[in-house]
RNA sequence: UGGGGCGUAGCCAAGUGGUAAGGCAACGGGUUUUGAUCCCGUCAUGCGCAGGUUCGAUCCCUGCCGCCCCAACCA
């Protein structure tokens, strides 16, 4: 297997720090094979800062001829549930990963840990506390001043067994007791002032319900089941930098089976949104978006129910770095590589989601013809497709002005323009209502221009996309925008003050052509000259929006 | 003020003693039956700041400055 790993190591092509660890590891032939977990608590859905973690693991992995587990980090019964367990996986799927046979929890290894945590008493190494949880803080001191010793850190051995055990045989309410290990309360790394590892919690676990009463901590189960699962590089963020001098006193002061190592790079950031699982929980929770799935959030699934697809996700996660420097990524970089896969991928198709009435007055009542248009102008390979057109039609309304600027290309009175795939017409009349408001216009179109080339050559600036009225199909469409206004939300809870109102705009009676009434849940299509959409996956009669074309006329417009 | 980490363009970053890659954004221009796509071009005499070493410093040394994380019985 050595062979294979040094192999694999030489063909990868990207490098970073951590890759440079690895390669190095294995040419040095530290280790058997090579073993990376990916950790999630199922307490949240994933998002897209996980999956920067994901590809991570999963592709460092790939790259180098070794696995990838996925393991739960379930210590916490209080706020982990089942249906977070399942919603993680199959993201984890969606995102285009495998891990396998390697599906583990944490909480499969509850008994050894706790024998574990008695070998740690015996040696001298771990004291039961009896602290309340405010005098524990108290007595741990300041970033700035030493700790002091709890009145219970020099209790025997064999009381500290005994309380252990009847912490574990459920004798104690919640929060009276817990385990500590016994370190320095001097040390100015506060998670080595004799950090916690077991407490009471008298909680239902999602998969060993009530078989226990007391849960280890984060610390206590994340270095251990990395040496169970024989993990060599064990990859996590930042903040957890702090943790690895205990991730380290812990596998040297018990008896484990490997000695894995921790390096911790930079969680992603990403502006104009949340990426915390605390703001994610919160929006969820106060129903100020709708569930974990909404299109409007960077979770995993909220971007496949917007219409992301994976590979993009991948392709941006590819060109961020892993570094130790942590910045924030424009939301712009996303959109550009979903855009990029989208321009290749997406059939093209007609949609219009303003409406405004064109009567065409030379084209003979009660008639249609049917006319090409191709899927993709780009790609002939993706073939064409007929579109009926008749007398009336609906276009955009932007695409009428009654009074339009020198730039403007589209539809005004007198103006001829193509209709894509179609016809050229003319308008020749604007109908108002009472209110004045446009809402209809009579134009006529030229037979000779069928499939929208003039045999005299003469030419029109503007190409706009339309749909006949009598066959389109009705669909409600919505339009998404960043979530919040400002790059960057403030701090606490004031993010909420910056939610942008206008992150979701409902379009209820938008017209397509026939076809997209068959198009199925999960493809993403792009509207003519308005975007790339797809079909709800909760509502087959609303398409998402799942980012519009870069628009240059928004920018002239913008100017003048 | 203790400990840990980080500072290269608007953003993400490569480079680590020999004269600043690349991507995103932005801005010009060309093609175009999507004001899309595509193509071409512009964009750091400068690498947080100040000294020092050196023929030569983003890179080495010293001193500052700035930003992030840590005082849950969360992860």
């Amino acid at each position: 297997m050595n062979d294979k790993l040094d192999e694999a190591a030489e063909e990868t092509s990207s490098s970073d720090f951590i890759r440079d660890i690895v390669r190095e590891d294995l040419a040095a032939g530290r280790h058997q094979g090579l073993v990376t977990r990916f950790p999630p608590e199922p307490n949240g859905y994933l998002h897209i800062g996980h999956a920067k973690s994901i590809c991570l693991n999963f592709g460092i992995a790939q790259e180098f001829g070794g696995r990838c587990h996925l393991r739960f980090d379930d210590t916490n019964p209080a706020r982990e549930e089942q249906a977070f367990i399942e919603a993680i996986q199959a993201d984890v799927r969606w995102l285009g990963f495998d891990w396998g046979e390697h599906l583990y929890f944490a909480s499969d290894y509850f008994e050894q840990l706790y024998l574990w945590a008695e070998s740690l008493i015996e040696a001298g190494k771990a004291y039961v506390d009896d602290l309340p949880v405010d005098e524990m803080r108290a007595y741990r001191g300041t970033v700035t001043e030493a700790g002091r010793d709890s009145p219970h850190r020099n209790r025997d051995v064999a009381e500290n067994l005994d309380l252990f055990r009847r912490m574990r045989a459920g004798e104690f309410p919640d929060g009276a007791r817990v385990l500590r290990a016994k370190i320095d309360m001097a040390s100015g790394n506060m998670n080595l002032r004799d950090p916690v590892l077991y407490r009471i919690l008298h909680a239902e676990h999602p998969r060993t319900g009530t078989e226990w009463c007391i849960y280890p901590n984060y610390d206590f189960a994340h270095g251990q089941s990395d040496a169970i699962e024989a993990i060599t590089h064990s990859l996590c963020t930042l903040e957890f930098a702090d943790h690895r001098p205990l991730y380290d006193w812990l596998l040297d002061n018990i008896d484990v089976p490997a000695r894995p190592r921790q390096y911790e790079f930079a969680r992603l950031n990403l502006s104009h949104t949340a990426l915390s699982k605390r703001r994610l929980t919160q929006l969820v929770a106060e129903n100020l978006v709708d569930g974990w799935d909404d299109p409007r959030l960077p979770t995993i699934s909220g971007l496949r129910r917007r219409g992301v697809p994976a590979g993009a996700v991948r392709d941006f996660i590819s060109r961020l770095a892993i570094t130790k420097s942590d910045g924030q990524v424009e939301m712009a970089m996303l959109e550009h590589c979903i855009r990029e896969q989208l321009n290749v991928d997406a059939p093209r198709r007609m949609a219009v989601l303003r409406p405004l009435k064109v009567v065409i007055e030379n084209y003979p009542e009660g008639e249609s013809e049917m006319l090409v248009a191709q899927n993709h102008p780009g790609n002939a390979e993706m073939g064409s497709r007929e579109v009926p057109f008749s007398r009336e039609l609906y276009v955009e309304r932007d695409d009428f002005m009654e009074d339009p600027p020198r730039k403007f290309f589209r539809l005004g009175p007198g103006r001829e323009v193509r209709l894509r795939y179609a016809y050229f017409i003319t308008c020749n009349e604007a109908i108002k209502d009472a209110n004045g408001e446009v809402v209809e216009l009579r134009c006529t179109y030229d037979p000779e221009t069928k499939g929208g080339n003039a045999p005299d050559g003469r030419k029109v600036k503007g190409t706009i996309h339309w749909v006949s009225a009598a066959h389109a199909v009705g669909a409600e469409v919505r339009l998404y925008e960043h979530l919040f206004n400002s790059e960057e939300p403030p701090s606490g809870d004031d993010f909420l003050s910056d939610l942008n109102p206008a992150s979701m705009e409902v379009l209820e009676r938008a017209w397509l052509e026939p076809g997209l009434a068959d198009l199925a849940v999960g493809q993403t299509v792009q509207f003519e000259r308005m975007g790339y959409f797809c079909r709800d996956s909760a509502d087959n009669a609303v398409f998402n929006r799942t980012l519009g074309l870069r628009d240059s006329w928004a920018k002239i417009k913008g100017k003048s």
